[in-house]
DNA sequence: TCTGGGGTCCTAGGACCC
DNA sequence: TCTGGGGTCCTAGGACCC
């Protein structure tokens, strides 16, 4: 039997979400003039979260350097992103796909694939998806492309078709005609350097790919990824559509100096907020960690980084912290300009108990008192900002 | 022009055990 | 004295996604 499958994509989710809210208060809407979102516009190193069709058009591309997007558009509109705003249109946006298939899997914030199999009795696909997109755009007031297809492969892929506010088919009959003239970089999973591994063998269409011989593919990437692109060049996926969230794997959090920093003092500020930031997530999710992981990224963007396993489990800031400042004076000579500092914590449990050692640190018990204090003042933070 | 922040998965080599 | 193969864990690095 034929599976259906949707993907629906918000198009350009950041840009529309802040457009309806400005829309909402008022203000011109700035998904008909060039505009983006960003980071802090006055921070040199922010770069373009989103772009309005109209920046598109004049080569503004999302994940460009803010600084480099003005010199292109100099009367460029610039929106600050608003992350609690996103997060109530995303919430919006699902349930109202939730409600054509209860076999929903959340992508990202912006996108979900729904398994409409059974969902389209007598009715065409196509119907059922032009219903669904414009009941998006009349409920929330912005617009989604939806892809259809036979696998979750070939509904993404046809969501990615001219955008916005269209829906498209991708079917496996349609592959050779629709799917296989694109460039290869257009292949979910082949990001820039599988592209140039692909185009310096000759290789510079879908279609190419999927005639490629797997021995070939496999001495270019590697066995298990050939076997991957190899079926999803061909239009073939297997892979179902998730109903059940993932729990997280990892957390990490990152941040980069407007300059590069050279000085140990500031170096380990920086690596004391973003660890009161992680071992604040991962408490408020009850979790524990057993490894934890460090990065410094330098000049010239390379990496160095460490991790290393805790003696057990923890969501102590105070531990994480000690952890990382000793992978730190590891990585980093102490004198090498750094541009940014990352922490991240991974193989989390949600051990309830705590092993308590005959030589536990006498200063647990205030380490514990001060993250009890860090979580009450983030709440309260929170709630007089949001509601 | 000069590149954010947060994730997932894979690979390869070394250590260690049986 | 020199030799096997498999399994698991750890680390570092790389590629991709939004």
């Amino acid at each position: 039997m034929r599976r259906i499958i949707f993907h629906i994509d918000v198009n350009s989710a950041f840009l529309s979400w802040s457009a309806v809210k400005g829309v909402m208060e008022g203000k011109p809407d700035i998904r008909l003039v060039p505009s983006v979102v960003s980071g802090d516009p006055n921070d040199r190193r922010s770069i373009i979260t989103a772009a309005s069709i109209p920046a598109k058009k004049l080569g503004i591309k999302t994940a460009q350097p803010v600084s480099m997007a003005l010199r292109t558009c100099p009367g460029l509109v610039i929106v600050q992103g608003d992350w609690a705003w996103y997060r109530q249109c995303s919430e919006g946006f699902i349930g109202i796909c939730r409600s054509y298939s209860p076999v929903l899997q959340q992508f990202s914030i912006d996108e979900c694939f729904l398994d409409m199999t059974f969902r389209c009795p007598q009715g065409n696909p196509v119907e059922v998806a032009t219903r669904l997109k414009d009941e998006v755009k009349t409920r929330l007031g912005f617009t989604v492309n939806v892809g259809i297809g036979s696998n979750k492969l070939l509904a993404k892929m046809a969501s990615d078709f001219e955008k916005p506010d269209k829906v498209h088919t991708l079917w496996e009959d349609e592959v050779p005609e629709k799917m296989w003239p694109l460039p290869v970089r257009d292949l979910l999973w082949v990001g820039k350097k599988t592209e140039r591994r692909l185009t310096d063998y000759g290789i510079h269409t879908i279609g190419q790919l999927a005639q490629l011989n797997p021995g070939s593919l496999a001495r270019l990437v590697g066995n298990k990824f050939a076997a991957q692109l190899h079926e999803n060049a061909n239009g073939r996926d297997s892979s179902p559509v998730e109903t059940e969230v993932q729990e997280a794997k990892s957390c990490s959090a990152e941040r980069t100096f407007s300059r590069d920093l050279d000085d140990p003092r500031e170096i380990d500020r920086a690596l004391f907020n973003v660890a009161c930031i992680v071992a604040h997530r991962i408490r408020a999710d009850k979790f524990k960690a057993s490894t934890v992981s460090m990065f410094v990224k330098y000049r010239d963007f390379t990496i160095s980084q460490k991790q290393c396993q805790m003696a057990q489990p923890t969501d102590v800031t105070a531990l994480i912290l000690a952890e990382a400042r000793r992978l730190l004076s590891e990585a980093w000579d102490g004198a090498t300009p750094i541009r940014q500092v990352g922490l991240g914590v991974s193989k989390l449990t949600h051990e309830s108990f705590e092993q308590m050692s005959l030589f536990e640190d006498p200063k647990m018990e205030y380490y514990r008192e001060w993250d009890r204090r860090y979580d009450e003042e983030y709440a309260r933070e929170h709630k007089s900002k949001y509601r």
